[in-house]
DNA sequence: CCACCAAGATGATGCGCATTATCGGGCACG
DNA sequence: CGTGCCCGATAATGCGCATCATCTTGGTGG
């Protein structure tokens, strides 16, 4: 006994069995009762009863287009993530802005579009912005594009960015404080004797590497230090080579700190092929945390506040979103946490 | 130098920049053009050439509305995907889902709220079908829910299943042949001479470990072997007690079958503490694969091929969407591939 | 010279919902 | 008895787009 294909019920079949207009059933399904707007208990029950008899459920884009709010999320990462090379660099993130989500009362939305037809990922993709399904966005990416967070923007379409960007004109952002965190680092080692610090930068310029150096510049003048020959620019794949590092270690190197984790990991590889042990011979430290999955020695390095910043970026993209006027665009900067770590010690070439 | 706030363009605004009706400019954007309606090439490019100067992005929100498609599969896990218990688990089906709707021309769209109200996951979350933003969708999970997917369906919306499900009436799936491939596996031992097989079943039933179980009857039968005594039901969490173990051994087991490889895995461990050599003394297989991160020895076991699973799944999809007709819905058993593995070896218990 | 047709385009309509402006009627008050 | 007012509810409108049914124009054949 097969039914006719009846089609999904919608607001209006409420309201012929309810016996009222679809504007009372669109009222009381979305409790929008007010001092100007009045439903008597009697009617919003009726029409309650009738709408769960008939297994109603509201059409997301019908409501989006109306104007209303979905209660989606959207998270958009500017590299794919599948497959997912930066599966332990994402994850902590998402782990954040669901949960943040989850507790505002919104569900999150992934757009996991692979890479455009150019090879790299927009946001705008055959004319069509498709995070507009969602009430707004957070981004999430190693490599934004900047044009794309601009026209977002002047298109009025309420989004957070997690990772600092320098865009013309004010974005709502969420960041860490790479610069203080690298500060911290090198007074550690500082504190630990080392005068003469290797500093493996990043080889590709970005915002996060920018402030890293920016902490490392600051403290080097605190300290007095001397930099001449230490400074190596590194790319994360390719590392550093034996001979880079025989040539920082015949410059004095007595201490090595590296952007990213990973080179230090491997640096620490190549002290050890050299018969150089860490800490006893150098200190070694990163300016991220290390993927977890790696085995190893605990890294001196600092802990970057993923999962808060994840958090953070969903509160202020909903507080944005909910909000009647415009708010004011604001960053918010949260701070990381050293770990002091196995592969930093004393320095005992002497002073 | 602020500009107003301007409004995002719409057909509309093309239309008259560019002397033509919205329609044409529907028309053209969307390729529309047939046998019947003609665009000629001179107009088509002058609504081009305004839509590109105006930085037209079509609303993917009305576009749905109207009927149109917007080409994003979704996907949506019964379970929370984060935090990502199933992380190894869901991970090839999603590589398999993405590479295939890339393919095919479609984004991905990863439905990722968080458990509903009652603690469990449900797609109608506050009277909202959320899926309904994309035009057709991959369910996923181990503990589907039997009626929301036959409300889908019954609201005629177009999606497809990973894993069988046993749903009143037809629905389109992709599942795994897991009876031939416990077959397989006890085939495989039957031939290193083992007679005695303990078999540690899935405590609570589901789909995929009643095919188990009937492809472990049906070898059984083949085989004539003897159970009695040899079969458990065990809890993929607390995994079997070292008291059952001895107890399955004093039954006279030479092998062990588990669904879980997690199970075998803990059974290795368990039979090492006891001095018992694997596949020495006794050999132990899994009826799925081990995750990628764990360690240790290869199991005798089979692999599952999410990935495929998962490009099917889309595939069957898309044709479905894309046809004009409504399809019959069609059932997809891929094959698994049998491993060897490390852990059976020929039953040395004498014959 | 009219009927007919094809090319090229358009007006109208509706998707399902939220919202705005409005309406009728009962009641209190002057 | 008329005026105002509030309660309860509604008709109308529009969101941005796709689609269907038409409409106009110029050419062609009879």
């Amino acid at each position: 006994m097969k039914d006719v294909p009846r089609r999904r019920p919608r607001q209006s079949d409420i309201a012929k069995l309810a016996g009222v207009s679809q504007t009372t059933v669109s009222i009381v399904i979305n409790g929008r009762e007010s001092d100007t707007i009045r439903i008597p208990p009697e009617t919003r029950r009726r029409v309650f009863e009738v709408a769960r008899s008939l297994g109603y459920v509201a059409d997301p884009v019908a409501r989006s287009l109306a104007g209303g709010m979905n209660h989606l999320i959207g998270v958009y990462t500017f590299e794919s993530m599948f497959p997912m090379n930066h599966r332990d660099f994402y994850y902590p993130f998402l782990v954040g802005i669901e949960a943040a989500a989850e507790a505002l009362g919104y569900d999150m939305l992934m757009f996991t579009s692979a890479t455009g037809s150019d090879g790299g990922r927009s946001i705008y993709r055959d004319g069509v912005n498709r995070l507009r399904l969602a009430d707004g966005c957070v981004l999430l990416g190693k490599e934004t594009n900047r044009d794309d967070i601009a026209r977002l923007r002047d298109e009025g379409f309420g989004f957070t960015l997690i990772g600092r960007r320098d865009v013309p004109g004010p974005i709502t952002y969420v960041t860490a404080d790479y610069a203080t965190a690298t500060e911290e680092v090198v007074d550690h080692l500082v504190s630990l004797g080392h005068e003469r610090i290797a500093y493996l930068t990043a080889a590709d310029p970005s915002e996060p590497s920018a402030d890293r150096d920016a902490g490392f510049w600051a403290a080097r003048g605190r300290h007095g230090l001397d930099t001449d020959g230490l400074v190596l620019p590194v790319s994360k794949e390719a590392g550093p080579s034996a001979e880079e590092v025989r040539r920082l270690l015949d410059a004095g190197a007595t201490a090595f700190v590296a952007h990213e984790s990973v080179v230090a990991l491997r640096l620490l590889d190549l002290l050890g092929g050299m018969g150089l042990d860490v800490p006893g011979a150098c200190s070694v430290a990163a300016l991220n945390d290390p993927p977890d999955a790696i085995p190893g020695p605990e890294l001196t390095c600092f802990r970057i506040p993923r999962r808060e910043m994840g958090t953070r970026a969903v509160e202020l993209l909903v507080e944005q979103l909910e909000s009647e006027a415009e708010l004011d665009p604001q960053a918010v900067v949260l701070p990381c946490t050293f770990v002091a770590g196995q592969t930093s010690g004393p320095n005992r070439k002497g002073s």
